[in-house]
DNA sequence: AAGCGAAGCAACCGCGAACCG
DNA sequence: GCGGTTCGCGGTTGCTTCGCT
């Protein structure tokens, strides 16, 4: 017997800790009878030694018949993140939208597992907003901004040639500028958000060439001077400008990419206006099958599928992946695209 | 095999909302 | 409208299990 299973409360002779078998079939037998409610006194009647409120706690988290135990599945999973990155530490509404799962197993799911992936991610769990270091991010840009070859680029990110996102260019440089400046933050996610809206989308033609430079409209050069004047430039001595677009595999048939990151809920607005980067939205790409680098994303075959029979560390590192490429490339369902 | 720290999870606690007389 | 009671939610605690040394 515990300590806690053995502790009673000396006022009332109530008994606290772990339930036992036997206290756990008094509850059932009782709640099969009359039915859960007046918890007050429910336990006085159904003879237990329990406060009313311990009794409605492990029915409701415990002993109710259509509890789902286990471990939480990838769909899961993704409801849950993304539920949360709209109503944050809302456990019960979630818990409505996750049929046979309690409130608390979701919150200690969310703390134990999913909050440490969020974090290893480079994403805050509380904001749903990137929270990479400003040399991370800064290194991000570079690659976007001075549109380095692909020779160049880490292996690790599984990274295509670049294609100019001025628009994503502008949410990050938003966020390293609200970095910088706190109280400008939201009014700064806001403006972009409006950027972002405004910017139409084009379609790459089928003759344009992968190999073909891509030139830096006025916003993108006006951007990249305000982020040059936050952060120190790369050496770009070594650095051959030969391409902008992606990869043959990827701009191969003539495909359109008309969808923005933000229509496809790549990036959502939080409640407080600022965008979210959510583990949800980056792994509902079409992805490589049988790899875990996301270089090859006009696949057909189903991310679910990958992420399903992967391992936690699969998770992890696929989910990074998709993180550090999504926001170098802005990439969406479909493939690359311009905002 | 034993010790120890970390992780996971069931249960508790306090507070506020809802309900009722 | 008010005060008392009940219920439910979210944060926290502490016990158990796991994994590493």
């Amino acid at each position: 017997m515990t300590k806690a299973a053995s502790s009673t409360d000396q006022k009332n002779g109530l008994k606290k800790g772990p339930w036992t078998p036997e206290e756990d079939q008094k509850l059932v037998d009782y709640i099969h009878k009359h039915g859960h409610g007046k918890w007050r006194t429910l336990p006085k009647n159904a003879g237990l030694k329990r406060c009313g409120k311990s009794c409605r706690l492990r029915w409701t988290n415990y002993l109710r018949p259509d509890i789902k135990r286990g471990r939480f599945s990838f769909e899961e999973e993704e409801t849950i993140i993304q539920l949360h990155s709209v109503l944050g530490n809302k456990w019960s509404t979630i818990a409505a939208s996750l049929p046979g799962r309690t409130d608390n197993e979701i919150k200690n799911y969310w703390n134990t597992h999913i909050k440490k992936r969020l974090l290893k991610m480079g994403i805050d769990p509380v904001t749903h907003t990137p929270c990479l270091d400003i040399q991370q991010l800064s290194s991000i840009l570079n690659f976007s901004l001075y549109d380095s070859p692909r020779v160049n680029h880490p292996p690790h990110f599984g990274m295509a040639n670049n294609i100019l996102n001025p628009s994503l260019l502008s949410l990050l440089a938003a966020f390293l500028s609200s970095s910088q400046n706190p109280d400008a933050s939201n009014q700064t996610f806001q403006q972009n958000y409006q950027l972002n809206n405004s910017i139409q989308t084009f379609p790459l033609q089928e003759n344009q060439s992968c190999a073909a430079s891509q030139p830096l409209s006025l916003e993108s050069q006006l951007m990249r001077d305000k982020i040059d004047q936050m952060i120190s430039p790369p050496d770009t001595t070594n650095f051959s400008y030969q391409s902008s677009l992606p990869n043959e595999g990827q701009c191969q048939g003539g495909h359109n990419y008309p969808t923005s990151l933000l229509e496809s809920h790549q990036i959502a607005l939080n409640t407080r206006g600022e965008p979210n980067f959510t583990l949800g939205s980056l792994i509902s790409y079409s992805t490589p099958s049988s790899s875990t680098s996301p270089s090859n994303l006009n696949s057909s075959a189903s991310s679910t599928t990958f992420v399903k029979g992967a391992t936690e560390e699969e998770r992890d590192t696929y989910c990074s992946n998709m993180l550090m490429y999504n926001i170098s490339n802005g990439l969406n369902i479909d493939g690359p695209c311009i905002l």
